[in-house]
DNA sequence: AATGAATGAGTGTTCATTCAT
DNA sequence: TATGAATGAACACTCATTCAT
């Protein structure tokens, strides 16, 4: 778009000045919200953080709320285009819940403050309400289409696809405290779980799943 | 006020009147808790609910924390013991999860406001953590008897427990907002989740897979 | 109603005790009111003021704005009151202007504060806003019986009684600022241009037109 | 920054400009003060309406308040001019109170908001208190001369020239309220009240009155 | 001269906790 | 033991004012 190459970016300076303070403020709030819960997370905390004045939070924020829901949905929005790439990748439902899970590991570890705000707490806010509810709809996807390819067992697809959200919330949750758990492992045993649960299955069974999914 | 002197027996008024009103307390927290959530519950909701004065309910609980600590900590006491009773009647590790699963469900049925108090949470509160904790630790140990005996996959015991409880939590959680799913149906779909996962199953070796287990 | 001349007043003490805290948060009001003006005046001035602490005010007044508008309506009542009582003594609109307006100034003198803030704002409050068309109404009432029975001129009612109620609570008002101008002054000239106006007219034509009116 | 000499001519353009932008402000500041009044008007409002940034009001007023007197103090010089203007073409204390509350009326009509401004709002700004001072001043004079010429009955100069004041301001204030009530009636309503109060006198008199003021 | 992002002191309001009765 | 009026620290939010551009 720009056709002279010095002018790099942006209209004029004070947006993008402004623009940079809005950014602060959201990583601020990230950490903070992180750290203390959205109750107990204080704007002159946040504002604190950013290393601006109080009032410079309601320039960028109507409310503490609305800056809560901010980042809640840039959150959900980006875990959802995380996932939504890797599942692109995949040829079956089996595979897409293997790809799906990884993305789904790989952001909570590349993003742990952000993955606790909007999976860590109670969905009493309605902005994580919808996060959840934007993932859970998307799994569910996936398990009809499972199904209906027979590639899955017969199971209820609406809580199915809680069950399967909970499972890999809970876990990366309880692992943004643990310091050494290696990822791979909680991936791992999500995806096993995920598709076929706690008892054991014959090695050529599994690798056949895995094969299935090479021609992609 | 009494004239008669013969109510005065057993273990004496006194204690049997404080002691009720604890109970209409904790209830009354209980129900105020699973609407509003922890932090948006007052003290003054909670007094007005159980129909005492805001004072008295510091005559029972040092601070609305405790008081919030105390309805956690019986929940998961009473839940625990549940779900502890139907584990004891099962003869292996499946059975353990199968029924522990039912005993589970049951109560989320039973109690809805005490279970969204304790799994509908964030848990930023360490009475809340600590709950969790418990029962992550049982199934942890469930799980980890059904490796040695090889009636499981050699999962990670740790992170599959949890896997295992948010799976739990959040179908149920999921369950406290719908109007009219039958519960039996998420017992059985937490239930074929956890032990074979969403790829089908041979009928014969599901059921194998339990009866190998009674030589344990 | 009681009985026993003993009990005196009220139900129990936590009452009294708490009516009394409500009268003092409203003298303090007033005081802080028409000291600095309803905007000015900050709750904690009043709070300060009545000796209490600021939780208080919100134990007996919704928000600051009730609590003005619960000064300004006591006051509008209180004068009312007086006004009308005075009028009911009143044989004819001339002597309902005269012993109106004397009502009037007595209620001024006896209450300078309250005056202040009713009649001394302006009028973008809508409890002074209703408190001011409430004489307004009153006055006009009485300028239309006046014009009735041939006692009054044939001005128009409304904005004459705006024209009484401005120049009666302006004369106030200054007076207010005032050290040392005696009341009954201010009663006169009121009362004289109210019925006569600037120009001068005959004693006896005077004391005619009041004794003209005697056969409505 | 002007790179042509040319347009430089005039009293030159910089301190155009500044004019203009100060009088589209104080306009701003006239239409928002009346609106919302003197306190919950914003600084932000006005440079809104004015269509300038808010920096730019501080290039030429001091402070809000600043700016609020200077709405004040231009609006009492202006009527008090066309008040005097009106006041020198009459030949006697009498038509001099007829003419000037015509030119008060005329202004309010011609001022809405300014009017609303200066007289709409409580006494609590010194502003105001000036501009008000400055009009019961010149009526007290007229009044003083009516008394001494025989003119007017003998009343107390300053609580009169108050209630006149109080009159006028009051029913042009009410006014401002009102949408269909035609400016004249108001006029006579005040002239009549002024002059001859509430009760009646003989039509000769009241025709030679307005006799007098017709070759004005 | 003009701008508007930034500031932070100040305000109304809430609510856990105390204590006199 | 029970009460609920009283408390005041804490918080979200506003807005007059400043200043770098």
């Amino acid at each position: 778009m720009s056709v002279h190459s010095l002018d790099t970016a942006s209209p004029n300076r004070g947006m993008r000045r402004k623009a940079r303070t809005r950014r602060d403020l959201l990583a601020a709030a990230v950490a903070v919200f992180a750290e203390k819960g959205a109750y107990a997370a204080t704007v002159a905390d946040i504002a604190a953080r950013a290393d601006v004045g109080v009032g410079t939070v309601y320039l960028h924020f109507e409310t503490k709320d609305a800056l809560f829901e901010a980042v809640v949905d840039e959150t959900a929005v980006g875990l959802k285009a995380a996932v939504d790439e890797a599942r692109a990748a995949a040829a079956n439902p089996s595979e897409q819940t293997r790809l799906g899970t990884r993305a789904f590991c790989r952001f909570a570890q590349d993003h742990r403050e952000l993955f606790k705000i909007v999976f860590g707490q109670g969905a009493h806010h309605s902005a994580i309400r919808r996060a959840q509810a934007l993932f859970a709809a998307d799994i569910e996807r996936t398990v009809r289409e499972g199904i209906a390819s027979g590639e899955f067992a017969a199971v209820e697809p609406a809580p199915a696809a809680q069950a399967l959200v909970g499972m890999a919330t809970q876990v990366l949750d309880w692992w943004t405290e643990q310091d050494d758990v290696p990822m791979h492992l909680l991936e791992e045993t999500l995806t096993t779980l995920s598709l076929t649960g706690l008892h054991p299955t014959a090695p050529a069974e599994r690798s056949t799943a895995d094969k299935e999914t090479h021609d992609v």
